[in-house]
Order: structure tokens, then sequence, then C-alpha cells
DNA sequence: GAGTGGTCTAGACCACAAT
DNA sequence: TTGTGGTCTAGACCACTCG
């Protein structure tokens, strides 16, 4: 079997949103209608359409019916898409300078946010990210060597985020961050070219892939630099 | 009928992970084993199972099974749970002080941000919020009276979204947050009783009901907080 | 080969909202 | 009363993983 058929119908439903033959309010058929149109119990109509709702994509109602949800703010709703497709979404040319690309060992503290052995060996890749040439980032970031046994330094040029799904196949599932507020000190204001005690936002991030391993812990200092999160309720 | 089967399944799951009876990295009962041990068939367990999925308690293997994940990350996945949940989750004693509470009128911005014509009424409320009798924030919240005729000073000392939520009978679905690293200035440090010139977390959020309108549009000064996100791709 | 989860059928009864 | 989505049954075949 090629593309399961709920998937179809899925997709279906998002084609309708993004060519605003459905908008912001609308009904969508119900699942009668669709079970009808595809040929298909309704069991499979729900798989898909359940699978909208848990996307953002449409809310249901019992009595009701299943009704579009403003697509403005679904539209970037991927809040882990990485910070360069972010940018990208901006209007800023985004490049990365690669200062540090190095294997080190993992200490208790790496073991503990990786989730593997201390002592297992571990990318350590220091960028500063530039937008229209101006520095705005620096970022360390650890990946394990066992699930990147191929990583090379022209990888971290571009999107890590893209090598790990486009190149390396996995699949991106979960992430968590931490996000404070914090004053730049010497080291980083020569890094970025900062003034003096500069405001910094402070990220520290785990990610995982699909099966709940974490593939990359890293830590961002961005300066003149606005996070935007789109949060799902529960 | 009462609590339907699938939500019995998954309170038995989720109490078996909480109580560690299954830990991290563990298997859970396969789909056949719990369909039989509950009496039901194996797609009222598949529904109980994939919500586990979707909740972030664990992941699922075809030929494999389904493994707990570490619960550490998914405990608090509920992103836009509020600050008052999300501090005392934390174990701190959440309050908070009245400062203003007016009704204004939407001017450009507002309108913008709330989605309603420029004019419309609005409540302002100004808060600060105290952990363990320290000050640590201060909230100014927009919401439009059209939604909550009823609002009153009372609400404002507990949970506005508890407000939302259980007396309104709203359901939140969305928010989009944009975070920055601001240094405080005269005003701020007058009201949170701050050192000159510390860092704080800037945070404007708004925040949707199921059917796609704004009932919030807020900016939030945080103080030595530290913003905890968990996000889930696409 | 045995066991797992993934997809799907062809029905059923129910709770809820709108008219 | 009609139409919607919510829950559930009792099967089926499939794709995948592992020993």
């Amino acid at each position: 079997m090629g593309e399961p058929i709920y998937k179809i119908i899925e997709n279906h439903v998002k084609e309708l949103i993004k060519t605003n033959d459905l908008k912001q309010g609308d009904m969508i058929p119900s699942e009668k209608q669709l079970s009808e149109e595809f040929e298909v119990t309704r069991m499979t109509v729900r798989s898909a359409l359940n699978n909208l709702v848990k996307e953002g994509y449409i809310t249901r109602r019992r009595g009701v019916g299943s009704i579009v949800l403003g697509s403005k703010i679904y539209d970037n709703i991927s809040a882990i898409s990485g910070f360069t497709k972010e940018m990208q979404n901006k209007g800023y040319e985004v490049s990365n300078i690669l200062v540090d690309f190095n294997i080190i060992e993992a200490d208790e503290e790496l073991s503990k946010k990786l989730n593997i052995p201390i002592g297992d060996n571990i990318w350590e890749i220091k960028r500063v990210r530039m937008a229209d040439k101006i520095k705005i980032s620096y970022m360390v970031t650890y990946m394990p060597i066992k699930l990147f046994p191929n990583l090379n330094q022209k990888h971290c040029i571009g999107s890590l985020y893209e090598y790990v799904e486009s190149i390396c196949g996995y699949k991106i599932a979960i992430s968590e961050r931490s996000v404070e507020a914090i004053i730049s000190d010497v080291e980083l204001e020569d890094i970025l070219d900062l003034n003096k005690k500069e405001p910094i936002l402070y990220i520290r991030q785990a990610c995982r892939i699909e099966n709940g391993e974490v593939f990359e812990y890293s830590h961002t200092y961005h300066y003149g630099y606005t996070l935007t999160l789109n949060a799902v309720a529960k």
C-alpha cells in the first residue's frame, strides 16, 4: 500500500484550507460526506480529522461539525523549526560562522541532558549566527556521535535541523526550552561585537526525535532578537 | 455512560507511570494484552494509547511495542497553562496584587491585537505577581469586555485563565508569544523593587479560544524567572 | 515464525446542537 | 426531529522487528 487513505484525506483538507477554498470559521464536510466522497468508513475519516485537530487546523464540536481555525497563527506552528527557518521567514538573510567543531566526552551534566552514559563521545559545535551580516547569536550545540556518525563541518554552516531531518531521516518530535534574560559578559561581548552589558536572551534547549531520544542539547545567546512562540493548549 | 473506556485505560497507564510501576524505557502492555484486560476491542485501546502519545507519555514502534518516555519533560506540557499554574507546579506559593483595573477604549494597536474594532471597550488589568512574597513580574492584560461582561476585580486576584475556562466555559486553544530580553527602566524597578538595570524577560502574548477569537493580549515583565517551554513539532 | 503496532471495514448506539 | 461528532464492536490484512 502507498500512502494511507487517512493521510490522503488529511492532505485534501489541508489543501482546501491553503487554497482558501475553506476559510477561518468555515465548516469542513462532515464525516459522513467525506466517507462517501472517499468511499471509506467513518473511522478512517475520523483518523484523518483527529490528526488535523492535533495539528491545529480545525476544531470539532459534537452536534455542530468541524470548523476551520484561523490560519495565521498556525502557519509557522512548528515551534522548533530552528533558528534558520525562523529568521528566513522574517525576511533576513541568514548565515552561520563555525567557530569550533570538536569531539568531547560527556560529563555528568551532558550525560543527563542527552540521556547517554558519562564518557560517551559528543559533537561540540560552536557557531555564531548572522542575520544580514550582523552577529546576533552565539550557539553551543551538543549532539551524540552515536546518532550522527557522519556529521561534518560543512553541515554546521547550514541548518542542523535540516540535516537531522532531511539527510539523517530522523523526525524531530518535541523540545524543551528554558528561556532567561541575562546581561552580557565580556566573553560574549567579544564574540558578538556587543557594547558592554547588553540584555541577552539565554536559551537552553533539549530536542528529541520521535522515539524519544535526545538528539541535541544547546545553549544559545541571542542579542536583539525576539523569540516567537506558538503554543497549543494541552 | 460515565467516563469512556479509553479514558479509563489512559488514566490507568498514566497511574502506572506516575507510581513508577512503569519507568522510562519500559514497555507498556501490548494492545492485545490491554484489550483482554479491559475486555474491549483493540480500537478502543488504540484510542487510549494514541492520546498518551499525543500527550507525550509514550512512544510507539511497530514490531516493538509502546515505550514509556522520560516523564520529566512531559509533566507540564501545557505550554499556555498560565503563570499561576506554572509557578505552583514548581512549588512556589503564588499570589497576585491588583494594581489597576480599568475600562479603556481600543486604540489602533489593541484593535489589531485583539481583532476588534477601534473604540471597543476593553478591560485593562495591571497586576504584580508574587512567588513566596517576592515580586517577580508585572503584567498588563487586555481583554474585550464583549467576551467577559461580568469580569470583576475579585477574579483578577486568582488565575485569569481559570476564570476564562472554568467560569466562562471558554476553551483556551492557542497562544502566540514573543519573548525579548530588556533592561529594566525606573518605572519597572519601582514597581518590582528591583536594583537598577536588571535583565528582564519581556513577553507579549495573544491568546485565543477555540473558535479563533482572541480573548487576551498581554505584556509581561519577568524578573529572575526562567520560562519553560515544551514545543511539539508540527 | 511469533508478536507488535498500522490501517481499515461495516456496522451500532450515544450525546449534543440546531431547527 | 435531523444531522453532527463521540464511542465502541469484532473482526481483517498488513508492515515491521526480533530472535
